[in-house]
DNA sequence: ATGGCTAAGATGCTTAGA
């Protein structure tokens, strides 16, 4: 079984690249990430016309997550129960069970900037999915998979003296991600061979010159992990025509 | 010189990403 996570910043942009990839590498389940559509605009059909059945939580512009299966979806929950400083909610959490395991797409809001409203709200939507996920450990096998905004360690980023003052490595957003994974979850990165950066900025060249950060999670329940032969980062995603700014993390589980 | 992409909504800009 395969399962893969993909923040594809708009899925609407991405979508050649996203039907070319489901054909070539046909995961099981692809969680994506910032598909920056609403739901009326989600392109079911065409995911449905190369065998894929698919869910989706988005509202517009922004955010946006999906769950994109050939192993069947069912029991859908939508959305965490966290608003925004906006006072609204925002779609970056999606969960489903597929192949027989309850699988999570979450896109855990950046930060903007330390002190921000936003990064408060960060911190908060972290503990929230902390919550959740303890719930769900309790039924079952569970991947949750995404763009956590976060690099969990030093030696997940080019140079962390390039990030002082900035978010995704602070103390405060690091214990947050420590937090959920407490709850009983293994970073697959961690066990076996680190796969490697997974994202890398549009600007100044930083995919051609190695500067990319790990940010893009699959975090699975022990017996989950337990069942990975297989760990990588679809890096040839990044590269060619109009990539995302993130590439593919692929699990491959016995 | 402290920037440099990219995407999307309504555009010739702004907001956001990380």
């Amino acid at each position: 079984m395969l399962i893969a996570s993909w923040n594809v910043n708009s899925l609407t942009a991405r979508l050649p690249r996203v039907l070319a990839w489901l054909e070539s590498s046909r995961p099981d389940v692809l969680l994506v990430q910032e598909t920056k559509c609403a739901n009326a605009a989600f392109p079911a059909e065409a995911l449905a016309g190369i065998g894929y059945q698919s869910a989706h939580h988005g509202d517009g512009r922004w955010n946006g997550v999906a769950i994109i299966s050939r192993v069947g979806i069912a029991e859908v929950v939508r959305g965490l129960n966290i608003p925004a400083p906006t006072g609204l909610p925002e779609p970056r959490f999606l969960s489903a069970d597929c192949g027989g395991m309850r699988v999570a797409s979450v896109y855990v809001p950046n930060g903007r900037e330390i002190g921000h409203l936003y990064f408060s709200y960060k911190l908060a939507w972290l503990q929230e999915l902390g919550e959740v996920v303890a719930r769900d450990l309790t039924k079952g096998e569970l991947v949750v998979g995404g763009d956590f905004n976060v690099a969990p360690t030093d030696q997940d980023v080019f140079d962390p003296q390039a990030f002082t003052g900035a978010t995704h490595v602070t103390v405060e957003e690091r214990e947050a991600l420590q937090t959920v994974i407490a709850k009983g979850l293994v970073d697959l990165a961690t066990i076996g061979q680190n796969p490697g950066f997974t994202f890398w900025d549009y600007r100044q060249g930083f995919f051609r010159r190695g500067l990319g950060m790990r940010i893009d999670l699959l975090l699975a329940s022990p017996v989950t992990a337990s069942r990975v032969t297989k760990l990588w980062v679809d890096r040839q995603e990044r590269a060619g025509e109009r990539p995302s700014d993130h590439a593919p993390l692929v699990a491959e589980l016995e």
